[in-house]
DNA sequence: CCGAATTTCCAAAGCGCTTTGACAACTCAC
DNA sequence: GTGAGTTGTCAAAGCGCTTTGGAAATTCGG
């Protein structure tokens, strides 16, 4: 069944079906209404191949997945794309992936966008000075960025949190609690949201004269297991931190364990704050202390960014060309003041 | 730079041109020649969306991702899907994927096929009773899945490794060596490939009138620190195992960590055999102790499902529906005959 | 050197959709 | 009732490629 079948089945012409089908003012109701009905009963679809040549917009959206070891998508990659999907499907939109070695992602990003199968692209992953900004600009093809690179010109398309904020944010609060030995499990050092969470919290701490020691620093992937590994750690140091900042819930799960298993109370002896990233499969008011955390919905990031990046691909609808969320700071009960002789 | 005008500046019709470059015999190879150096001089590329529609073939294939913590694709999803990718972008195909909630594959599967914008269809991480097999071969497209599904009517096409054979042979060697009490390191439970090594580890010990018991069974994701926790567990058994089969060597990672920990010599005290994916950062012939392995490249499986995925679009290979590979059983150093007193 | 077989090339017809430019038909103010 | 403005519909021209059904040019046996 295409358009013509369809149109002399009506008895209307092909425009007017069309038309009818994408909105367009310039057809009665009523005649819309039964063009509507007839899609139904028929169970027409229109092709995409054609609708594709006609307009010049395939309608997808592409990403380059890295397949290294350490760059395995996680839970909280998953959850992005979640998000990113729930808004594509919404919009008919699809995405087309190219796998690659993450030494080859300039050149996987290059192909995918001359491959002339995507509208618009996305990457994610930010690191310092990241090779794929400039490589994105010289394309003619819009794109969009989760996240932020530091040492690149801020002149790029992106949607990121203030991760220096949040962190800072959550460090002013532990200090006006009177803690002053502070540690920090972050993601991996190389990426740029685990640099601006590490340089947020140095910023709080210099105030007040303070500084951070190099082993009280964990740079890991997002697991529980390293959670727990890095946090026993912190507990073995002779002056062992009493305020940690922590920069996912994934991994307070593990921290926390480590904290139980040496006989220690949370929001007592040590005092946690945890970015949530909103997984719902791990909500900090269900944590047996309910966690402090700096909150942000890594699923409403993707929601956000496929909305940007098809409304720009569509062309009606100007978004903003940067935004960077604030996060908020939710109290609950896994910080209190910096214990009597710690 | 279209077809149009790369044919007009050659002095060639649009016909000739698109022959040339489609490799039909019926074009002069002198001519031949003369339009893939136009074509390198004007860096002419055919446009998709086109060639799309007069061919129906969109040069794509679709594969449902899930999204959910429990799913995230490892280090052994990363290394299958570099073999698809290498495959694809030789026949300049792509993939197409859609994430979903694991809840809702089957939906996701089937609103992918009637998008119009994938020719074939690839799923991986078979259950039991899968239900994406009926939903499958009720659609009238290509598919392709990578392993297989006890309980379901084994008419598909498929390619798997000989999970059962590779466990069993490993089995064997061990009870040959005298060893008579087992542990299994094991992927996730409810995956088909993880129940067969199981089968194929029960089989062996079944002849000799032995059995494994539940607590020296792990069913975990394929993590190093779950196979180091499983470990850890074992060895504090009354009756500790002597024998360990293990489903990947990242588990196997974990495991040696634990035999060391506890003072034990791996090949002496404790036997082990893993199942080696061929990652290629994780190299069995490496290990400290160097370990014996059921081997099959899994970025060679992605390269052959590619393969037969792509033939199949283009229907000029009609390769076998189904394919079992066999394993091979590889002796390094970390297994030994039982010990004396264990 | 001729007719037939072969090789090489072409014009034109799609593929199924969107969009342009016109045209009836139907309002409404005067 | 007339002219201007709206509204609802249509025929036809693409989008850029592949492929069919010849036709022209070349080769070859006799």
């Amino acid at each position: 069944m295409n358009l013509k079948q369809l149109s002399e089945l009506l008895g209307l012409s092909q425009t007017t079906v069309s038309r009818a089908l994408n909105g367009y003012p310039e057809v009665n109701e009523a005649t819309r209404e039964r063009v509507l009905q007839a899609v139904r009963d028929t169970g027409y679809r229109p092709n995409k191949a054609a609708q594709r040549l006609a307009t010049g917009k395939a309608g997808s959206i592409g990403l380059v997945m890295p397949t290294a070891p350490d760059h395995y998508s996680d839970v909280h990659f998953g959850e992005f794309l979640t998000g990113l999907g729930e808004e594509a499907v919404r919009h008919d939109f699809h995405f087309v992936i190219m796998p690659a070695d993450p030494d080859d992602e300039v050149g996987a990003l290059r192909r995918l966008a001359i491959s002339g199968n995507v509208d618009a692209l996305f990457v994610a992953y930010m690191r310092g000075h990241d090779p794929r900004l400039p490589m994105l600009k010289s394309l003619s093809m819009p794109f969009l960025v989760h996240g932020r690179s530091l040492g690149s010109e801020p002149d790029y398309p992106y949607l990121d949190i203030d991760n220096e904020g949040a962190f800072y944010d959550a460090a002013r609060l532990l200090l006006q609690l009177g803690h002053t030995r502070f540690g920090l499990l972050n993601g991996p050092g190389h990426l740029d949201f685990a640099i601006r969470r590490k340089n947020g919290l140095a910023a709080a701490l210099t105030e007040r004269g303070l500084e951070l020691p190099d082993d009280c620093m964990s740079h890991t992937s997002m697991t529980d297991e390293h959670g727990q590994f890095a946090m026993e750690r912190f507990l073995q140091l002779p002056e062992r931190p009493t305020a940690i900042l922590c920069s996912s819930t994934v991994l307070a799960l593990g921290a926390i364990r480590a904290v139980n298993q040496a006989g220690l109370k949370l929001g007592e002896d040590i005092s946690l704050i945890a970015h949530d990233d909103v997984l719902p499969h791990l909500k900090p008011e269900n944590f047996s202390v309910p966690l402090s955390t700096t909150r942000s919905s890594l699923r409403a990031a993707g929601v956000r960014i496929a909305q940007r990046l098809i409304g720009t691909v569509k062309q009606d609808a100007p978004y903003p060309e940067q935004e960077l969320w604030k996060t908020e700071l939710i109290v609950r009960a896994s910080t209190g003041p910096v214990p009597r002789q710690a």
